[in-house]
DNA sequence: GTCTATAACGCGATAGAC
DNA sequence: GTCTATCGCGTTATAGAC
């Protein structure tokens, strides 16, 4: 259950429960019935229930139940920041296909936590509006990550690892698409083994990109 | 608007309507109103009136709510079917790049069409499990498409126009993943332009596969 | 098989005390 | 800032005529 954080958890001294962070309680319970129930089943009730606190909290906290779940999104999107900040820099020196499997561990683990958030955006036409807005606001997205695997790319190519010929950001679009996929299949079918793993895509792509002869 | 099969269209003679295609009109019409404003907002009041009948012929065709939209999801999910029906074959005497460009078309039509499906599976976590139970029954899922690169691209190594030691499921993995990122990418932010097209790809992948020198 | 009419329910949202 | 209590409404689902 992934970064779930802590919801009720036994209050504390003073007024039944910690006065700040009931905010935080909400969103993260919120977060929880999304991930385990899809947002159709969502309701204000059950939220402030997990929560710990009254459905009229969630009304004052958030403006509606709209606000509500966008703030849920803003939340689960932290980790898109998170590996825009990450530096695959760090990797230069490693095997190449060492480098590659660590990038597609980091992307495996960001579409895992941020899966069940897009697709609850995506059942609600309303929502997938204002959240694309958004991300284009903020310049987030995808194509973020093609960047950053495409820096690590020219990187590896200015030291004569990867062919000078290739098109760094069309291998990025292609291993991030690989642990899209991967992920999807682990979410929806249980079954991801039914599909190259991580590990045998950058050993494969690798071998692909070096230097030839 | 992608299948949405003939919803009311002015009906014949007889007593207002045909009396049969009643029970189909009302999966089609489920499905583009799932498709248009997401499952959370999906009302049998709505999908009775696109579909010309009343309500209560929603329920006598399909037992509730759910049932309706599991009949939606089937539907939708023909192209499924589709897809794994079609054969690459008829590519492989083409340039390399331009067949990989071909079967980045075939698979960019196919997510398009059934990402609405998906969003609506993912928004309720029953109908999730029921869809996977279905999908793995039938043993559907991406590693179909997968399968079917490969053997392409096996094809094509066998004319020496491929290198014979490419892992050919990890690039159709890639491929695919690729095509995914790219149709997600429209669909939620509208902005397919942010990552490398498909012509593009399949340039960059063809140039990697060929066999060198 | 299809309709009209309506019942029963649960949901989002608010009022007002504390 | 948080609670309890409640309202109004839209929704799912059914009854019963045709």
């Amino acid at each position: 259950m992934p970064y779930a954080a802590r919801v009720p958890q036994e209050a504390v001294k003073k007024r039944g429960r910690p006065p700040a962070g009931i905010r935080e309680a909400i969103a993260a319970a919120a977060l929880q019935l999304i991930e385990e129930d899809g947002l159709g089943r969502l309701t204000t009730k059950e939220v402030a229930e997990r929560a710990g606190a009254s459905e009229a909290s969630v009304y004052y906290h958030f403006k509606d139940k709209v606000g509500l779940v966008q703030a849920v999104v803003e939340l689960g999107l932290e980790p898109v920041r998170e590996i825009n900040a990450t530096e695959f820099g760090r990797l230069v020196d490693r095997p190449l296909a060492e480098g590659l499997d660590e990038i597609s561990r980091a992307f495996e683990r960001f579409f895992t936590r941020v899966m069940p958030v897009f697709a609850a955006i995506q059942g609600d036409a309303e929502l997938r509006q204002e959240f694309g807005r958004r991300m284009s606001a903020q310049n987030l997205g995808p194509h973020r990550g093609v960047e950053a695997i495409a820096a690590f790319l020219t990187a590896q190519q200015a030291r004569g690892r990867v062919r000078a010929d290739v098109d760094v950001e069309a291998v990025g679009l292609e291993l991030i698409g690989s642990c899209f996929v991967r992920t999807f299949m682990s979410h929806l079918l249980g079954k991801p083994e039914l599909v190259p793993g991580r590990e045998r895509t950058a050993r494969a792509l690798a071998s692909l990109l070096e230097a030839h002869e």
